[in-house]
DNA sequence: ACCTGAACACCGTTCAAGT
DNA sequence: ACCTGAACACCGTTCAAGT
């Protein structure tokens, strides 16, 4: 593994703040924020913003791995504190809520549990799929999960629930109500 | 109600050509796809498309108003065939399925089943709404879905099922896996 | 009454010229 | 080695001029 060379220090000014920038860009605007824009703000040159990041996944990528990673670590917290069932529950709770508030988050997160998705695994498919494997296999072993379903699953069809909840009423009011119909089903006689 | 003029022939013309191609971008492109594009295909100024459909979303849903009927009309096709419970699934699919193939149709379903979602009630909702109120309605009163969820709350979820199964491959092969997930839970114990 | 297409503003992307 | 910003292509939207 070959030490990269540390960037020039202009260069890493540069790098450090069209990450700020980019994260409440798309925060703000979501996933197609102007990337024009993004650069004029950091007040550097167009090219200079691809030259960093070459494709706007990169940059949505690189602006919101730190917050991926909190939300990979939240799964611990929550292990920590929660029966198995419970503790998954509240994550992709937690997950869903991300998503819908932080605008260009969920456009991150999907592609991150994308089948086939361009190039090959990202870091943040990765911390979120382990991530979800931890607690998808606690709660099989409890018995309070299937076990044909796949962490990777999962993950897909809580970003379902968090697009039902955004069509709901844009925030994330109802994303409990739907997560749990996801959890006990739509026929009668589930688990409260 | 008084009887709307006829348009000039030209008008009428230029409209029936854009809507046959704006059906054809969509379903090809996306939601996203160029209008300008479209008018150009349909070999009329850009001018003239904005005259006829003032937003994109207008364009969107006068072109897939007849594919949105038909797939209501579908409803009632297969709650004559089959008891409510398993009409409601059948139908559910399809209109997974219609939305994931035709690309522009998931995102204007979507904006049928968003909550004060720009103005007032569309068309297209209230056909959707319709047809499943009269599913949801019948497999509530048979006891094979849940009494307290709403027809749009089920088109919702849905909708994040086509979302969830779009993820997983790209096409549609997880809809009947995912939906079924959704009807009988992801906790053991489920019906099969 | 309706259509056209030029005009304007905006955005993504590349690349020659700079330091 | 890195940055800048002009240049190009493209798109959405409006509107004066046409028929």
């Amino acid at each position: 593994m070959p030490q990269v060379r540390p960037m020039r220090a202009d260069a890493r000014r540069n790098y450090e703040r069209l990450l700020e920038v980019a994260a409440e860009a798309f925060a703000e605007h979501g996933e197609n924020a102007s990337l024009d824009d993004i650069a004029k703000r950091a007040g550097v040159g167009s090219g200079t913003l691809y030259r960093h990041f070459p494709t706007r996944q990169a940059l949505l990528e690189a602006a919101y791995v730190d917050r991926i990673e909190a939300m990979a670590a939240r799964a611990d917290e929550f292990a920590a504190q929660l029966p198995p069932g419970a503790a998954l529950v509240e994550w992709l709770g937690a997950v869903c809520a991300g998503a819908i508030q932080v605008r260009g988050l969920k456009a991150l997160l999907g592609s991150a549990v994308t089948d086939g998705g361009s190039v090959a695994d990202t870091a943040c498919g990765t911390h979120m799929k382990d991530a979800a494997r931890r607690l998808v296999e606690a709660a099989q072993r409890e018995g309070s999960l299937r076990g044909d379903v796949e962490p990777v699953e999962v993950l897909r069809l809580a970003h379902g629930v968090a697009s039902a909840s955004e069509l709901a009423d844009g925030q994330g009011r109802q994303i409990r109500r739907y997560l749990s119909l996801l959890m006990d089903g739509l026929r009668p006689g589930g688990q409260a």
